[in-house]
DNA sequence: AAAATTTATTTGTATATACAAATAAAATGT
DNA sequence: ACATTTTATTTGTATATACAAATAAATTTT
């Protein structure tokens, strides 16, 4: 069954989830190449443009709880990609050169996880659902 | 920081799943009345709607896995709201008359949460992103 | 009718994320 | 300078969901 046959189609609930599940799995297929998930892709790409950045600032920029950052980056750090230099209270996060060496292909991942849903429905109107729920996010902080 | 202020605010990656977590948060607040997920309580809705759905029809409507129906249900003849009885290889699920008794209130909190995030965009504009992100999900089926 | 396949569901385990409490350092008030 | 409060991060635990394998019944093939 199809999003839009589901009895809760008009439902802002289902929508969101039911698409959110699915861009997941697109993305986790873009990214299958460097073997990380998008979460994990995202996060890297970020702190090789911005060495040093904080774990603070990270969930900021990725919208995800502090306590979800750490997580992601001890993986990251288990994989040799990053490291967290401790800096009193703060935590300094930079790539490592294996992490730096990623970058192309990180780049190339995104482009490809782009072109995917720019496909779909065209690069005006993916801009325009993406604003749209953006706008709704920003009202929804908390 | 706001979604449309974060580095990948044009990434549809985030903004699916940013929106996704702060619909699900509201949603949880308008149905914490009747102490039930937004998930169990749909799936409570449409058990009461259709006695007897079983698990695969609830998934598509749903638009989960066959597994997490399953968990869903568990959950909810935990608390005696509904009951399995298996047919041959199939299960059919019906409501108790405890669950029955709570369709009321889960409409009113259905309709309080349509509410609330239709005073922040408005009907028209709600509308045009559930349709939206309907598009890109049957799209992306499979 | 026995064997093979398909279908429906469940079970064990994994992923992504959050909440709440704990820790520890820094900043502020007195 | 000490006590209090605030800020940054981490840790323990919980929720929502999925994947893959297991089970078991029904259907199809031979």
């Amino acid at each position: 069954m199809k999003a839009s046959e589901s009895r809760y189609r008009k439902c802002m609930y289902f929508s969101a989830n039911a698409l959110a599940r699915k861009i997941e799995k697109l993305a986790g297929e873009s990214w299958g190449v460097v073997n990380l998930s998008p979460s994990h892709a995202y996060l890297l790409m970020i702190v090789i443009e911005e060495p040093g950045i904080q774990p603070g600032m990270l969930a900021n920029e990725l919208q995800l709880k502090p306590s979800t950052i750490t997580r992601l980056i001890e993986k990251l750090e288990e994989k040799k990609l990053v490291v967290r230099i401790a800096e009193g209270k703060a935590t300094n996060v930079y790539a490592t050169p294996t992490g730096k060496e990623l970058l192309p292909k990180l780049k190339e991942c995104l482009a490809k996880f782009y072109e995917s849903y720019k496909n779909i429905l065209g690069t005006k109107e993916s801009a325009e659902l993406v604003t749209g729920m953006n706008k709704l996010s920003d009202e929804l902080e908390g």
